[in-house]
DNA sequence: CTTGCCTCTGCACCAAGGTGCAGGGGTTAG
DNA sequence: CTAACCCCTGCACCTTGGTGCAGAGGCAAG
């Protein structure tokens, strides 16, 4: 609402206490990702105090929603190197891309399966006697050998 | 391919190793997940070796997919007792299994914002410069309050 | 009966992802 | 200056989800 007189957009840096509030995680968290690379502090204060850009707490709300969606800090920290690259993308990096969007159409595939599996279930009044639940069959197959959708 | 004589469907109880072979995981562990109450064995044997019933790697593979779906092994111990239960749900079953179909769906959505997000990015050459990388910004927003598919 | 392969229990250990505290300084209002 | 907060580093500790032994017993073949 107020626009700050002589700053366009310069955004305040913000320390780690502010930055924690703002994206809803512990200061040690915040500590913690810098040692796995995670999220670097833009600069150091005289004092060596951490200062962070503007948008460091979407990146940091980035990792926790990777996160919930079952990738590891490490897949987390892979994604975020590419993200923080510029110019024309490597073939190496192209190729972890089109990893990275199999392994999501897996992921999705196989949680549309889960969901199907519940509300049938819970429209027909739970598993059949003597059958096996829908619900385990949905997941419970090996894996197929990775196409693209199988979508079976 | 073999019919077995005189046994319709009966099926030979696992013992432990067995079913470790069929299921892809490690011998201990199946006695884990067993402390956790996610997989009993049907029965032991007169010198407590654990018998598991043919359905039992279903339910393994089960688990380990879930898992990868980013489910904690109390949500599946959660999902697997709906599947146990036989007759018509109880509210509070049909309250549980209606929120795991909403945290999957927003799940779905996150999965495909964050696939978007990579191709778009692929395809035009890395996050344009001075400007939030699209692929933070697909999953670095604040969270929505649960809505139905909000889809924005 | 012995050999070899299971399996049992219990306990110790591991990696990932955090969390908390101690002991020390920074910064700012009154 | 002093109180009230904030932040620093380093280290110890916690929970989840497993893994790996050790020591003992089962069971089938030769």
């Amino acid at each position: 609402m107020v626009a700050s007189p002589r700053r366009p957009a310069e955004a305040a840096p913000l320390r780690i206490g502010a930055l924690a509030r703002e994206s809803g995680v512990k200061l040690s968290t915040l500590r913690f990702y810098e040692r796995r690379k995670l999220l670097l502090p833009l600069d150091r204060s005289e004092s060596g105090q951490r200062l962070y850009g503007p948008d460091a707490a979407i990146r940091v709300r980035f990792i926790r929603r990777s996160q919930e969606l079952g990738f590891t800090l490490k897949e987390v920290a892979a994604v975020l190197a590419l993200t923080d690259r510029r110019g024309t993308p490597t073939r190496d990096v192209t190729r972890f891309a089109e990893a990275k969007v199999q392994a999501i159409d897996a992921r999705i595939d196989d949680l549309r399966r889960m969901r199907r599996a519940i509300t049938t279930l819970m429209a027909e009044g739970f598993c059949p006697p003597d059958t096996v639940c829908p619900i385990q069959a949905s997941l419970g197959a090996p894996k197929p050998p990775p196409k693209r959708k199988p979508r079976a």
